[in-house]
DNA sequence: TATACACCTGG
DNA sequence: CAGGTGTAT
């Protein structure tokens, strides 16, 4: 294993690996994760200050540092908000080094648009059989075969993918996403990294299957945009509860979805998405 | 601008 | 009904 000093930034792999940003990493019984970033397979854990890490095939240092987002001030983003909300300040210390990821784009996208109308375990299914049926084999560990999640080419002419991947009526948009991908270019989605918000969420939303929630879960996850605040409906009960009690709904319409939104931006500005992603958290392990 | 419903599939 | 979206009213 390599390892990296986390410089005194807090790192929490359990809450930052499960929180629902990220669908492929499982944790071992001795606390090791394994997952896929990219095109390798990748083993991470935390001791103290130090993460341990090994990528297959070696050489993703480069790849580790950038999706755990290992340069961020991390202390500084949770000064912010710990200043700003005292609910806030308490869930954070509870769920103290939980992360937001920086990952692929393409992959975040296919994969949050797996979500609609669908629960966490079939969608995890449905991404490893994505995986397995398109994406190219990377290694072979403890008789385990990891894949790296499939190219939009291989998407795009993709034979059946709904019925292997138990895809339902997700599977076609999927392919259509895959398709306008590559023909709006190499480096389109990846370019919205270096775009104002509002446009990068425009773009996507252009995208058939993809709608405002999609939009801003690839904003926050894959795009740099802290400030987004994907709203799905646990965030729109629990936004109901603590900042909206005046709120009467049961649905979500464009209305309520950016009068959400906009609770988020008043409260927490630039790392709305931040908050969002703590206060999800505390939701999901209610029961 | 708002609400209702279909879209697949399985727990 | 489920961690939505598109479309028709």
């Amino acid at each position: 294993m390599q390892t990296i000093s986390l410089d005194g930034q807090p790192l929490d792999l359990d809450t930052t690996l499960s929180c629902g940003q990220a669908f492929r990493w499982r944790r071992r019984e001795d606390g090791l994760w394994q997952g896929v970033i990219g095109d390798r397979f990748v083993e991470l854990g935390v001791k103290g200050d130090t993460l341990s890490y090994r990528t297959f095939p070696d050489g993703g240092d480069e790849l580790v540092r950038d999706y755990l987002r290992l340069s961020d001030d991390v202390k500084y983003i949770y000064a912010y908000l710990q200043n700003r909300d005292r609910r806030l300040a308490a869930q954070i210390q509870r769920f103290y080094g939980l992360r937001l990821l920086r990952q692929p784009p393409n992959e975040t996208l296919i994969s949050f648009m797996c979500s609609a109308a669908n629960n966490i375990s079939r969608i995890s299914n449905s991404i490893e059989a994505l995986a397995r049926h398109y994406g190219k084999l990377i290694c072979e560990r403890d008789g385990v075969c990891y894949y790296a999640f499939p190219s939009c080419e291989r998407l795009a002419e993709a034979d059946d993918i709904s019925r292997l991947c138990s895809l339902g009526f997700r599977g076609e948009n999927i392919k259509n996403a895959a398709r306008a991908i590559l023909e709006r270019g190499e480096d389109w989605l990846i370019d919205l990294r270096g775009q104002p918000y509002d446009e990068a969420r425009e773009q996507l939303m252009s995208l058939n299957g993809v709608g405002a929630k999609i939009a801003d879960c690839v904003c926050l996850f894959a795009l740099d945009k802290d400030e987004a605040a994907p709203v799905d409906t646990h965030v729109r009960q629990l936004a109901q509860r603590l900042f909206l009690p005046g709120l009467n709904t049961k649905s979500m319409t464009d209305g309520v979805y950016r009068a959400i939104v906009k609770a988020f931006r008043d409260r927490y500005d630039g790392l709305a998405g931040w908050a969002q992603q703590f206060l999800y958290y505390e939701d999901l392990l209610r029961p």
